[in-house]
DNA sequence: ATAAACCTTGCACCATGGTGCAAGGTCAAG
DNA sequence: CTTGACCTTGCACCATGGTGCAAGGTTTAT
């Protein structure tokens, strides 16, 4: 298959197939004697790859140096648990960010109920954000 | 003062102070005679303004709609918390994203104990990251 | 024969928040 | 008088994940 039949069983954008394969995460395509790309099936079946461990969350960065470990016949199967547990922390680490930041931010709503616009001071840009006097 | 000392007291990278000016954070500052930018207090407010703006999650975009409203005389009190409610929105939105992507990563670290890397299959790059079958 | 639809390459661009570097001007101390 | 520390401008670059466009070649249908 051409590279614009494997855009659309894949469901990627054709220019987001050759940027894979710049990026290291399809192989350098067969070409036709006309210098047209080829497919098969392989080809398919690693962007369903590269889709899935998005959505686990790695970087195309990430997803890279599992498909370069694989290609060395080495089993990547440490390197991607280790990388999926570096993700999950990184979740985590993430997801307190995010817990303090929305209690931050519920705090300033909430506090700003009791500002009157008509106390603005003239010197500053907004009293609702307060900020550390030094 | 000039720039450098701008940056000191502020704890900033000098050339980080000349990119909010040309990014509209900072107004036009005036210059000595041989061209040197000139501060006051005013320019260490408003980086402290942006700093703790930029700690309630605001972007720099945001943050210079609220200076630049500032600027019309207007007091941009509604303009601001608007924007805070958004955030907050999002906030709780990628929370969301992030407690599935927090279980699918266990589910998939939990499954990999159970797998074999002699099971590895040979087609494709790794069996820990299930690809959806069309 | 020719137009539409595809393919090729290379390069530039989007947002985000800066950082770095080069080439040159200015200023104070030694 | 030179060295070093500062300042100026403009431009390029970092990561991230692509997208868009131009200029040209090929194929397919009418």
């Amino acid at each position: 298959m051409r590279i614009g039949d494997l855009a659309l069983v894949a469901g990627v954008n054709a220019q987001t197939i050759r940027f894979y394969e710049r990026r290291g995460l399809l192989p350098s395509a067969a070409r036709e004697t006309n210098g047209y790309r080829w497919y098969d099936d392989a080809s398919t079946s690693r962007l369903r790859f590269i889709r899935a461990s998005q959505a686990a969350g790695l970087t195309l960065g990430e997803i890279s140096s599992i498909i370069a470990l694989r290609q060395t016949g080495e089993t990547p199967c440490a390197h991607v648990t280790t990388l999926l547990a570096g993700k999950l922390e990184t979740v985590r680490a993430r997801q307190r960010e995010l817990a303090l930041l929305e209690t931050e931010l519920q705090h300033l709503i909430e506090a700003s109920q009791s500002l009157d616009p008509a106390d603005c001071p003239a010197g500053s840009v907004c009293q609702i954000i307060p900020q550390p006097q030094p």
